[in-house]
DNA sequence: GTCGATGTAGAAAGCGCTTACTTGCCCAGG
DNA sequence: CCTGGGCAAGTAAGCGCTTTCTACATCGAC
């Protein structure tokens, strides 16, 4: 029925063995040997078989990306930066391939697709996006990965806070550090009164994001109006939305709303635009992530970069061993405010 | 080393066979082995080798997903939906997972991936996104789709036209309709010097777009200015900021410009932003495929809604042979005119 | 009381590859 | 001229599952 290692060896005059020494190359084979082989190969069209290679040599070519949601830009840009570290080139080698796991951020759900790659025998496993806060979860999912790993596959972590030692090799983001530069460059600016939409509880990303906010509140002396101008809520318009309606009645004069990322800012501002507000002259907005979309906001938003791209690639060399971690295996990738027009001196 | 099939057995008391076929549920077991083996399985943290199942089964868990570029939203919400359909659903079951390729829009990429996936046995692939229209390459895909289809898997085409019978099922959309019924909204509102900017050449989906444009155009009595008012270019914000400027170079008072897509649409309005040029008041700007953010630029962009997650969803019931296609194997979904307020009668 | 269904479980033969081990060969060194 | 080392290729034993075929009860029916 479908072309086999034996049946290329048979057109080729060797044995099994040599095909397949000569598609590995891990093996010396002599030069008349080998080009006899790849014109068999070529003839008779020959794929190898995956699941056969995979379970005779204990690792398949697969790599498990877990992502919260993959039609998410956010996501989407690492989940391509993994692809194109791990799969065929330009010059077409390579024969890794990602699978994506889209866990819309449910923990039961990461926990099973860390079992189906485990299934799979994937040769590695990157879990992007912020983890979920609940010591439960956190050491299911330590034991889960830890099994992965017993079972050979390589764990990286990117963009979430590495696990207590001895825990995979991590890639993370100066979160912290770009909450408070966002903060304090509005501060700078002679704003007072900032509202602060602070994303989903219980998640990493959202507690070190509101840190990094409340240490430049409280350098400048401001920490009693953190609390009560801080809402709660999801990484979508929706939230924006709702947020800053929220933030507008417990201070309707505000001067500033900070949003959990650029996807929430832009709900933000169609909140503000509808209660007749001007962006920035009545209010400043900012974003975080700096997704490509958020230049084109208008007016163009102020956000902080995540360098989303080149983190994932790195997780993506990480996860075949392809780059040497650092020692204590975590590199932490700096953030940069991208100061734009959506914020300004406040004017009212 | 890990534990296997036979540990299982040996730990409930019953034959390997036994166990494949509690875990299979596809051959009737007697409730109380049964239970004993879930137990067993249980106890010793069993999990499935899938090269191992795939290789003895003929077929694997894996489905391929090709996309241009995973990081569009416009492919991500389809790789999203796919992966809905096929994977494991709120009740854990379901052991599919999704393999999405990123084909960077380019022939040798998609060819290679094709074979990758046709190495991993892979149950399905669905082919997303328009496709080049160059015979060549035509018909090495279909060969490749051929052979894929030849060892077992089901392929799907979504948002790409259909292939000459006997061609693979296909889940499309009508946007030659859609591209009509924006130029006729134009049209309708006054418009009589529009700007086209159609996309990459030499892909079906730019070319049925601006067969609907002309279509419209013709019916008007405006087939003449087409041509001249015709940009290609590529499907990103630069090609829509460098498209606009060359139309408004070509026919300083033109009141309209079609953008291939939104993302395109973003470009153009940066570009006449900058030309001091206002949106609607000046010039109408049109997108297509109303993505999420369309309807958050400013002013909000008038586009063409095409219904991305139901296709791609029933693409995924279609690869796992869950629905039953049409006679015919053709799907088209209709697209919808969603008027906002990027457009609006020609002010000057 | 015997016989064919019927229902349940086991035995064993692969699935197509990888790889440790073995073999055969050629050539340099004694 | 013989021998030992090194290279290239072959042999064959699995890897962990699925599935066909077989075995054996149990059971209702004649």
């Amino acid at each position: 029925m479908s072309v086999t290692l034996a049946d290329v060896a048979a057109r080729a005059g060797v044995s099994a063995a040599t095909v397949s020494r000569v598609l590995n190359g891990n093996y010396p084979v002599a030069g008349s040997t080998r080009s006899r082989v790849l014109r068999a190969v070529d003839e008779l069209e020959y794929v190898v078989n995956g699941p056969a290679s995979a379970l005779a040599a204990a690792s398949s070519d697969l790599v498990g990306v877990l992502v919260n949601d993959i039609a998410d830009p956010f996501f989407g840009i690492m989940a391509s930066a993994v692809q194109s570290e791990i799969g065929p080139g330009p010059d077409g080698a390579g024969h890794k391939m990602a699978i994506v796991c889209n866990t819309g951020g449910l923990p039961e759900r990461e926990l099973t697709y860390l079992t189906l790659l485990q299934r799979q025998r994937a040769a590695g496993v990157v879990l992007t996006g912020g983890a979920v806060e609940d010591p439960g979860h956190a050491e299911a999912l330590g034991a889960r990965l830890r099994r992965l790993e017993a079972a050979g596959a390589q764990v990286v972590l990117c963009g979430r806070p590495p696990l207590p030692e001895p825990g995979p090799l991590t890639v993370t983001f100066d979160n912290r550090g770009g909450a408070r530069r966002l903060t304090e460059h509005l501060l700078s600016l002679g704003h007072r009164r900032l509202g602060y939409l602070a994303g989903p509880a219980g998640r990493t990303t959202t507690r070190h994001r509101l840190e990094g906010h409340r240490e430049a509140l409280s350098a400048a002396g401001l920490a009693g109006d953190a609390e009560r101008l801080t809402v709660q809520g999801a990484y979508d318009r929706a939230a924006g939305y709702d947020g800053a309606l929220e933030l507008l009645r417990r201070d309707p004069g505000l001067t500033a709303i900070l949003a959990a990322n650029d996807t929430v800012a832009l709900g933000v501002c169609a909140a503000l635009r509808d209660r007749g507000l001007r962006i920035p002259e009545d209010v400043s907005v900012t974003g975080f992530d700096d997704l490509p979309f958020a230049v084109d906001a208008t007016p163009a938003l102020t956000t902080v970069r995540l360098p989303l791209h080149d983190a994932a690639a790195r997780a993506g060399r990480l996860v075949l061993g392809r780059e040497t971690p650092p020692p204590g295996g975590v590199t932490t990738f700096p953030t940069e405010l991208m100061a734009r027009q959506s914020t300004a001196a406040p004017g009212r």
